[in-house]
DNA sequence: AACAATGTTCAGTC
DNA sequence: GGACTGAACATTGT
C-alpha cells in the first residue's frame, strides 16, 4: 500500500520507537531485497551503533545512525511495510492514524519478514513484505528524486509537472518530477481536479497547473490524516460497474502511463 | 490458468 | 542527450 502518505507514517513509527536504540544484531540475508549488498555487509556496518534520526522524501525513507555510521535507506517498494516491537514484543503504533497493519495481525507470516533490525532490549524493527519489492541499502542513490509531493511549492510545481509532453498522470507519477504520487494517489489527485489523466502536459494552462497542485496538497494531506491513500474519495470506485461519486457517469478504465487508470467518463474527459 | 497488483528500473524507440 | 513507453523484476491474490 505504500505511496507517500503510508511511506509517513511508517517514517514516523521508526520515529516514536526505534531511535536511540543499540543494535544487537541484524538480519539481512535476503539478497534480492538487500541488493547489492552481500548478506552480513549491512549486519556488519550496523551492529553496535543505532539508529538516530528517520527521515523521508517521497516513497524513499532513511535512517541516520550513530557514530558517524552509513545511511539506512528502506524503500517498501509495492507490498512494504514497517513493524517496530518494543521489548516485550508488543507492536509501537506510533504511526497513530493508521489503522489495521497485516504485519501486525495473528495471521502474519514471519516468511514474509524480508529485513529485521534486533535491538538489545529484545525488540525488533521488520520491514514485512509479501511481494518482496521492497529495498534495504546502505547510503541510498536519492539525487535523482524530484521535491517531495507534499511539500512542493506551487511555482516548482508548475514549472516541473507543466515541461515535457506526457500525459499529466504519467508525469505526477514519474518520482524525479515530484516524489511521492503513486497510482492511487494519481488517480485520486485527477479525479479531485477533474482533469483527464490521458491529458497531455503541454495543453495545460498556468491557472489549471495551479489547480491541480492544490488538489495535489489537499488529496496528499487528506490521505495521511485518515491513514492511507485507500481512503481517498474516488478510490473504491476504481472497478468495473464504478460509478463517480460526484455525478453519477461510469468510471472509465485506461492504461495511462503504464498504469491501471480509472477517471470519470463525464467530469475527466 | 491467466491476469492484475498501492513500485522501480532498464532496454529500446523516437 | 532528453523524453517517453513498455517489459521485466518477485510474489501473492483473485
Amino acid at each position: 500500500m505504500p505511496e507517500l502518505p503510508e511511506v509517513e507514517s511508517a517514517r514516523a513509527v521508526i520515529e516514536a520507537g526505534a531511535l536511540d536504540r543499540e543494535i544487537a544484531d541484524l538480519d539481512d540475508s535476503d539478497t534480492w531485497v538487500c541488493r547489492p549488498h552481500s548478506p552480513g555487509e549491512i549486519r556488519d556496518a550496523l551492529i553496535g551503533r543505532r539508529l538516530t534520526a528517520a527521515l523521508r522524501r517521497g516513497k524513499s525513507m532513511w535512517c541516520e545512525t550513530s557514530s558517524d555510521g552509513p545511511v539506512l535507506g528502506i524503500h517498501l517498494g509495492m507490498s512494504g511495510r514497517i513493524v517496530v516491537t518494543d521489548g516485550s514484543g508488543s507492536p509501537v503504533e506510533g504511526g497513530d492514524r493508521v489503522r489495521g497493519t497485516a504485519a501486525t495481525s495473528p495471521g502474519r507470516d514471519p516468511a514474509w519478514d524480508r529485513f529485521t533490525v534486533r535491538f538489545a532490549d529484545g525488540g525488533e524493527l521488520r520491514l514485512f513484505d509479501k511481494r518482496r519489492l521492497g529495498r534495504v541499502r546502505l547510503d541510498p542513490d536519492l539525487s535523482r528524486l524530484g521535491p517531495d509531493a507534499a511539500e512542493v511549492g506551487v511555482a516548482d510545481f508548475r514549472e516541473r509537472v507543466g515541461r515535457g509532453t506526457a500525459p499529466v498522470k504519467a508525469r505526477l507519477l514519474d518520482q524525479s518530477v515530484l516524489a511521492g504520487v503513486g497510482n492511487l494517489l494519481a488517480d485520486e489527485t485527477l479525479w479531485q481536479a477533474s482533469l483527464d489523466p490521458r491529458r497531455r502536459v503541454d495543453t495545460l494552462d498556468h491557472d489549471t497547473l495551479t489547480a491541480l497542485h492544490g488538489a495535489l496538497k489537499k488529496a496528499t494531506r487528506a490521505a495521511i490524516r485518515r491513514g492511507g491513500v485507500h481512503t481517498g474519495e474516488v478510490i473504491e470506485h476504481r472497478s468495473p460497474g464504478g460509478h463517480c461519486p460526484r455525478c453519477g457517469a461510469p468510471m472509465q478504465r485506461a492504461t495511462v502511463g503504464g498504469r491501471t487508470t480509472w477517471f470519470c467518463s463525464e467530469e475527466q474527459g
